[in-house]
RNA sequence: GCGCUCAUAGCUCAGUUGGAUAGAGCAACUGCCUUCUAAGCAGUAGGUCGUAGGUUCGAGUCCUACUGGGCGCACCA
């Protein structure tokens, strides 16, 4: 609700200001004052205005004025607000009629947002090589991402998920390489193999890498196992399709107990086959955004120019690195940029090319991951035409800021201007890692050497097998809240305690990955990512089942509250005296009310900066604010009939907008715990 | 060498386009379970926001320099 209140707020200090100052503001900040006794809304802008007026006419005039004259202004012009005062040295501050907001927001959904990007988004993440089992680091991608795609969603977006599958490269060869060499096993023996084969392959690539390191002439069997995958030959290739395929199916396993899916799998070997980089290549050079190098070099290479400044700030004092990113070597062959490139030219439908798929993953409820890999013979049609986005965000982790940013400047010199819009909102969704203390590496049994044990934190290296697996950490997660569970509701039936502990699971790793920003690198510690105390999804869920815990009993006792907001209706002047005449209580019990109703303006927020910790942390203090309440007010034995109905309906608002952030964050709470 | 990013309480982190007394969790200490689930609540203690300047009515937030972390800058993927 309070979203497009601030925005009309905002809308009308511009109209005020431009008609009784004549200045027109480019941006008013409407902000939340810190607790609701100095108000719902406030704005500073009579500082603002001081400091234009003075700049434009050289009045001088004090904010304190200024702002009188624009209060009494806003008085007339805003409906709904029970005083508008100044307060300080030149804030405005607004109190809504809070009897009324409250009644009108209990039959208004819990947000209402305008679409920001111009068309349908497509999210891709995960991304993980199939070659190995996936870890915490690339379930905080995973996390975000599908964060993102439900922030999306609910803030009326189009969204489109899809996770790129790089079934061709070094990762899978590698694996292929200690199947034949090491192993010395053949398709049929692999296919035959049982077990979870992504584990098998976190060993194996592990020992691959060791072996390598013994001899570094075998490297050449992965040049030798990667040429083979690409041009599809012999047996090697039919290893590394099995490999992928079967690796990428364990990924999407993994992630489906999160409750993450995908509508499309893009698949490297396809953009290779399908040849994307001709149609791409040919776009980029009539459109002048690469240039072939004659001399130097990089002679004999397709290059794409970097900004001006960062060539000028490169170029003179180093010659050893310049800012440019050669996209065709000197041999012909294009590498990763410049597929990367073509790739993203397919997502805004900007290549005359397409994925032949075929229907790969059938989750539970119906819904159908098509894998973007399939030969024109076995193509079937998806239930909707994949690509064609307005924009794209890519949900990769920091490192590859540079690469992204020439995706980004290859889509934009190529596409048509009506496009450019959509490309320019487009964004890498840039998070940092998540690495392990050390304390977690010795968990996980890996001696450390002195200088590492000393360290804040260690990477995670899939070469060295040194990760924390997802599968590992969620199960470790699910029993140890099955312990509580069969604790707690020992009357439960078995199925439906495992769907508890299940839950406990999902909102612990799940919060624990998105409370951080994503700027913030995550030093994974066990007893962090377990902690059922506190700052955490288990909290979370907590505040639901006690909420699911007054519904149940009240109708137990016979005292449901049908259709509290009509019981409060005909008492509009008894919630009045409980919201605001009755003191201290009243804004308790109006601070609360507000907390929920923000709900929408954290939505916005999170959409707007593509940041999901804002809402994980806007539900953290939503249940907080919650719990205090909880503990202060005992509903079910509330005597009066009327003042259990205006506490059930704060109860209810509080419901409404955690369940709903909740639901954005992925999370799903059980009945009881 | 250049670019990006970070530095806030003992620890891990938030901090609303610059705004009102700098917040939370953990750890420590004190209380609260015959009363809607104590996986909880109330409270105490703990901060010269890396350093030095600058802009501003106002700076944790913006600018400059410095210090100290992390990442990137391949004819790798």
């Amino acid at each position: 609700m309070f979203h497009p209140l601030r925005e009309s707020v905002r809308a009308a200090i511009k109209a005020a200001v431009a008609r009784q100052f004549g200045l027109a503001l480019p941006d008013v900040a409407v902000e939340f004052p810190p607790n609701v006794a100095l108000g719902d809304l406030a704005t500073p802008a009579a500082f603002e205005i001081a400091k234009r007026l003075k700049a434009a006419t050289g009045e001088k005039r004090p904010p304190r004025d200024i702002a009188l004259a624009l209060a009494e202004a806003l008085r007339a012009d805003l409906a709904g607000f029970d005083r508008i005062e100044v307060a300080g040295a030149g804030y405005v501050n607004l109190f809504l009629r809070r009897a009324e907001a409250l009644l009108a927001a209990l039959e208004a959904p819990a947000a209402t947002l305008a679409p920001r990007f111009g068309g349908k988004v497509v999210v891709e993440h995960t991304s993980v090589n199939p070659n190995k089992s996936a870890h915490i680091g690339h379930l905080r991608n995973a996390a975000l991402g599908d964060a993102l795609a439900r922030i999306l969603r609910a803030a009326g977006e189009t969204v489109e998920v899809h996770n790129y599958i790089d079934d061709t490269g070094a990762q899978v060869a590698d694996v292929v390489v200690g199947f034949v060499h090491i192993e010395g096993k053949s398709l049929t023996d692999i296919e035959a193999m049982t077990g979870k084969f992504d584990d098998y392959c976190w060993d194996l690539y592990a020992r691959v890498g060791a072996w390598y390191a013994e001899d570094e002439s075998r490297l050449r069997l992965r040049a030798d196992a990667l040429r083979a995958i690409e041009r599809r030959e012999g047996e090697l290739a039919a290893l590394a399709e099995h490999i992928a395929e079967r690796i990428a199916r364990c990924h999407l396993a993994t992630m489906e107990r999160l409750g993450i899916q995908y509508d499309a799998l893009p698949c490297e070997s396809a953009i290779l086959r399908l040849n994307f980089w001709a149609d791409a290549f040919e776009r980029l050079k009539a459109a002048g955004a690469i240039v072939y190098e004659t001399e130097g070099r990089r002679a004999g290479c397709w290059v794409m120019r970097a900004e001006p400044e960062a060539q000028e700030a490169a170029a003179p004092a180093d010659a050893e690195h310049d800012a440019d990113k050669i996209l065709v070597r000197s041999n012909g062959t294009v590498n990763y940029t410049g597929k990367d490139i073509a790739y993203h030219l397919w997502k805004l439908g900007l290549l005359d090319r397409d994925f032949h798929y075929r229907a790969f993953y059938r989750y539970p409820d119906g819904h159908i991951a098509w894998l973007g890999g399939a030969t024109a013979a076995e193509s079937a049609a998806p239930p909707a035409r994949f690509g064609r986005g307005a924009a794209y965000l890519n949900v990769i982790d920091a490192g590859q800021s540079y690469a992204q940013a020439f995706v980004k400047r290859g889509a934009l010199a190529v596409a048509p201007p009506d496009a450019q819009g959509g490309i320019a909102a487009s964004a890498h969704i840039a998070y940092e890692k998540v690495a392990l203390t050390p304390a977690s590496c010795l968990e996980l049994g890996f001696a450390l050497s002195e200088e590492d044990r000393r360290r804040p934190f260690v990477s995670m290296s899939g070469r060295k097998g040194l990760g924390v697996k997802a599968d590992d950490l969620l199960d470790r997660l699910e029993s140890k809240a099955l312990a509580h569970v069969q604790a707690h509701q020992p009357a439960l039936p078995e199925p439906e305690r495992r769907d508890i502990a299940h839950k406990v699971a999902v909102a612990a790793i799940r919060y624990f990955l998105l409370k951080f920003a994503r700027t913030t690198l995550i030093a994974f510690d066990f007893a962090d990512a377990m902690a059922e105390q506190g700052e955490t999804g288990v909290y979370l869920l907590y505040s639901l089942v006690r909420l699911a815990s007054i519904r149940r009993k009240l109708r137990e006792s016979g005292l449901d509250c049908p259709a509290p907001a009509v019981a409060l209706r005909e008492r509009l002047p008894q919630l009045e005296t409980w919201l605001r005449d009755d003191g201290q209580a009243a804004n308790e019990f109006w601070a609360l009310a507000v907390t929920a109703l923000r709900y929408d303006t954290a939505l916005a927020e999170a959409r707007e900066t593509l940041e999901p910790s804002v809402v994980a942390k806007y539900a953290f203090q939503l249940a907080q604010a919650f719990s205090a309440f909880y503990n202060r007010h005992n509903i079910r034995h509330e005597p009066n009939e009327v003042r259990r109905a205006f506490l059930m309906t704060l109860a209810s608002l509080v419901e409404s907008r955690l369940r709903a952030a909740l639901s954005v964050l992925g999370i799903e709470a059980p009945e009881r715990m």
